[in-house]
DNA sequence: GACGCGTGGGC
DNA sequence: TGCCCAAGCGT
């Protein structure tokens, strides 16, 4: 028999007494802190995105400083970590809070929810642990506990499952005392106990009035919508490099690595395409390097081939959707994985 | 509601 | 190895 919510929620709040998960952000009760972090954080692994908090409140430690810095500084301190539309859109958003809010982090529900890149379960994360506002956090790890706990056969991240989520805890959430250490409480029991793939069932206090745990079903909860097959894709880059100069374009279309640098792309329809494409014809080209080695790089829906090959022309010349950047400036621009990749590999080869 | 968006790690 | 997943959001 499944435990009524509150007492569920006490449940858990009790077994996170015994939990000391330290993390920087709970250390703080700045909401442009919290912002960061829980930004960071989006679809993201907490070993993976310490780093790059630290690094990025030292580059940026007050709104009106990210608000201040340049689009492009924001993003190399993004720089390989991925979803890139989040540096974007924490740079829109540190500008709204400058106009509509003077420069102060929103304290209102409703003013957070509405800046760029904070959806409802950010909006809710920042609200309760920086405000104690009692709205509940509902991430995947959240879903995970109720859709088992209850037997919510619901798909995972679906409206409907948050929706049934905020039906169960939301008159409960009012109760207890803090709505902040609650929502910490449920995040961390979702990612260490109540874990997707590995769950630790043999040493979970819900065990015994768990829906799925008794019906076999922990692994087949929250539903999960069927996988996609991974498109390839196969881009051929030209390096034009004249009087010590590169010519890069940075990625404007709805297409992957919105706001990252490249250099001239042609992209072709097939593998073979790219492993037989020739060099091509630029205007006064002194000497042509062709580096043999295919790159790949995985990205969650998408496969990218990539081939790279080095241009030596006689004279820097206008090519449409660029510009030329002195060679030591390279380094400070930002780039996919992959060309960071050819970079460090090969960026010596590139004094001919 | 479905899809696209990155990278690193676990098994 | 190949596949799945991780403190989601915008279109």
């Amino acid at each position: 028999m499944a435990l009524e919510s509150l007492q569920l929620l006490k449940k858990i709040q009790e077994w996170h007494l015994g939990i000391d998960r330290k993390m920087p952000w709970k250390e703080t009760l700045d909401p442009y802190k919290i912002w960061i972090s829980e930004v960071i954080l989006q679809q993201t692994q907490v070993a993976q995105g310490l780093k790059y908090y630290h690094r990025f409140l030292a580059a940026f430690p007050t709104v009106q400083a990210l608000a201040d810095a340049s689009e492009a500084e924001v993003m190399k301190q993004w720089e390989g970590l991925g979803y890139y539309r989040r540096a974007k859109n924490l740079h829109i958003a540190a500008q709204q809070i400058v106009e509509k809010h003077q420069g102060r982090f929103p304290i209102n529900f409703e003013d957070v929810l509405a800046l760029r890149g904070i959806g409802d379960y950010t909006a809710s994360a920042i609200c309760s642990f920086a405000y104690d506002q009692p709205y509940p956090a509902i991430d995947s790890n959240v879903e995970r506990i109720f859709s088992r706990y209850f037997g919510i056969e619901l798909k995972k991240s679906s409206a409907s499952l948050k929706q049934a989520i905020k039906q169960i805890v939301g008159t409960p959430f009012k109760k207890v005392k803090s709505a902040g250490e609650l929502n910490q409480a449920l995040i961390d029991f979702g990612a260490l106990v109540c874990k997707s793939k590995t769950a630790h069932c043999d040493h979970c206090p819900l065990q015994e009035s768990c829906y799925a745990y008794a019906n076999d079903q922990v692994y087949n909860l929250p539903i999960k919508s069927a996988k996609k097959s991974k498109q390839e894709r196969y881009f051929h880059y030209s390096i034009l490099k004249s009087e010590n100069q590169i010519w890069i374009s940075e990625r404007r279309a709805s297409d992957i690595w919105l706001g990252l640098h490249e250099f001239y792309l042609d992209e072709l329809a097939t593998k073979t395409d790219l492993e037989e494409s020739k060099t091509r014809a630029f205007q006064n080209i002194v000497r042509t390097k062709c580096f043999r080695k295919l790159y790949k790089q995985e990205l969650t829906h998408r496969r990218i081939f990539a081939l790279f090959t080095l241009y030596e022309l006689a004279a820097v010349q206008e090519i449409k959707h660029g510009s030329w950047v002195p060679l030591e400036e390279l380094n400070s621009k930002t780039f996919p994985g992959v060309i960071r990749l050819f970079l460090d590999e090969n960026m010596h080869n590139f004094i001919c």
